[in-house]
DNA sequence: GGTGGCACTCCACTCTAGTGAGTGCTGACG
DNA sequence: CGTCAGCACTCACTAGAGTGGAGTGCCACC
């Protein structure tokens, strides 16, 4: 088996542990391998390779390295006599040592501005088609989360009659969120009645996180409000259990469709994208784990395996406010992913920082 | 051509005007043929066709029937010496001369009742388990359209404060709708001038639709208060001027890469729905022409022509407030998509009908 | 160590039957 | 005259053989 030997020798030769670091040279063939698979998504062979810039040595050469970079686990052939594809570690690798950090071009640029420009009024609106606009600029489906209202406090309760035992229960929260409930009484009421409730609600839950709100009631001697005011604390309650999904926003899904030929690949990768919480999560544990990009099977999530994800986090005033994720095959183009990731994100961390504080 | 002559000999003997009605037998053959490829997705043949309950004649009678089907329009060969398919014509009649109502099955039935004994507060919360609900009692993508608040009038209009010079502009309307949108000030400001202000927009805005708010503004002696009143009355119109999309839900969309084989109908067909305006308004025209199902180029948009939509209106006391729809291949399971439609339709207008008044 | 050369591998493509489901036509029958 | 069995024909689909070419691994040479 030479290349058994081969391989030792490669390794006591440029002693990479773990992988970590890899010869200069090796380095250029990788990273040539993965750019080109990059764009073209058939396997390189090492004439490619030896052409491409950054590489001066002949496609023989190449391929010497070519067998070591497999041995070690960055490249993969599907099948003798075919060129080679990367490997997940292979694009880990590559995004670890990106040089150049991407950029969005001329055009994307101007795209960010004119969107951020004309941005206004509506959080949610505004996010939904954030998510459209990443979708624009990086070919890959966008996700965006909205800031968690976790620690909010409520900045006013109120409740409004819309029928004669119908009221809707009205949460503002401090950083802009409404968080809003209807109502079904046991008796009829009137506006009087629900002024006196509300303010009896605020009395207790002003200045409170939602999920911190007791129940302290106290008899007014009106029956009914203080029926009405024992039903609205009760719901009141509830929106601060009800474990507020933060709001998650996708775009772009129809380009799955074309970053993946099997049909059941995209089939299983959209259906996961229909379950919110699982994209919530999904996007939160790849930040704690401290990672930009999750490649392959880094993350757990099987259907997704075949995909890489960027991820950036939104962020106003230190504070963690919202996620942003772009979502493609592995051979996405995981420069200018960052790239957008990183613009869009800081622009609407900007934007966000205006109305929350 | 003894096939020309075949042809006008069956229209002679069976004079089916614009195809409106057709013989018994060629009847039960072309819902044989649909109901045989809505199953396999294969061309149908003259055996299988024979060889169906409500067919009692030989293959090579079939045969001639179908010939006239196709003559007819209601059937298609993909090539010579293949079975048939059925057109968009043929898919229409089926769906027009439909015998039995359709049903859902004892597990369909089940899952709505359990889904709505459990559906609680939130609407939009509601409406988008709706559509999954939808996408699981069928196997199609599901879209449901909120209902329009158009001519809902203000309940309640709210400024509550996020910052020194920013504010939140509340407004709920009598359908338990809440529209909201911050507001930056041009100057510092505190509570009681929001609450002036408030007050005087709910004078003039107060049990009138949001889209028909006039914007007199007395002025009250203190320049903030004036200058907030009018900040505010500013977005107060401009949120009944944004033409306030109907919210949509869309919920299944990964079933549409498994009911379509070639990858970039799924493509297009995600790229439409990712419109919401344009599937907000295709619903909307399908049902002003009267229709329930749209098949194939029925509808004008050209990448759903190898699409089905079935449309139900969800009213609350005569007045339409939302939509149900459903979307699958021209070979959809009709049935039972007409039955999952109607009987969700019911209950969420019941729903509905309890919150709006 | 790097390079050119060479034999080898194996996918992708084409071409060729062969197969079989399905059709259209025809002639006979009640 | 509608219905039906029989028959020749069509044509997608499949399998197998042959071929071209991109790519590899190895080796001798520089």
């Amino acid at each position: 088996m030479p290349n058994t030997e081969d391989h030792l020798l490669n390794r006591a030769k440029a002693p990479s542990i773990a992988g970590e670091v890899l010869d200069g040279r090796r380095a250029a063939v990788l990273n040539a391998v993965v750019t080109e698979y990059i764009e073209t998504a058939q396997p390189v062979g090492s004439q490619h390779v030896a052409d491409a810039p950054g590489v001066s040595v002949s496609s023989a050469t190449v391929r010497s390295d070519m067998v070591a970079l497999e041995h070690e686990g960055y490249l993969a052939q599907p099948h003798t006599s075919a060129g080679r594809i990367p490997t997940d570690k292979g694009y880990r690798y590559f995004v670890d040592h990106l040089r150049s950090p991407g950029s969005l071009g001329r055009v994307g640029r101007q795209q960010v501005r004119e969107f951020f420009d004309h941005a206004h009024g509506e959080i949610e609106e505004m996010l939904k088609h954030t998510s459209g606009l990443l979708a624009d600029l990086t070919d890959c489906t966008a996700m965006v989360v909205g800031p968690s209202h976790d620690g909010a406090a409520i900045r006013s309760v109120q409740l409004v009659g819309l029928g004669p035992r119908m009221a809707l229960l009205v949460v503002v929260l401090a950083d802009g969120a409404v968080q809003k409930c209807t109502i079904d009484l046991a008796d009829d009421t009137d506006d009087d009645r629900l002024a006196d409730a509300s303010a009896q609600l605020a009395a207790h839950a002003l200045g409170i996180p939602l999920a911190q709100v007791s129940l302290v009631v106290q008899p007014t001697g009106d029956a009914v409000t203080d029926m009405v005011t024992a039903t609205s604390a009760l719901a009141l309650n509830r929106l601060g259990t009800v474990l507020d999904t933060d709001q998650l926003f996708v775009g772009g899904s129809s380009r799955l469709a074309e970053a993946f030929d099997a049909v059941d690949t995209v089939r299983s990768v959209l259906g996961i994208l229909e379950q919110q919480l699982v994209v919530v999560t999904l996007l939160r544990d790849i930040l704690d784990t401290g990672l930009s990009v999750a490649i392959g099977a880094e993350h757990g999530v099987e259907p997704l395996a075949s995909c890489a994800i960027v991820v950036m986090p939104v962020s106003v005033d230190g504070a963690e406010s919202g996620t942003i994720g772009l979502l493609g095959p592995t051979r996405m183009n995981y420069p200018l992913a960052l790239a957008a990731a990183r613009v869009v994100g800081d622009r609407l961390s900007e934007r966000l920082g205006e109305v929350i504080r």
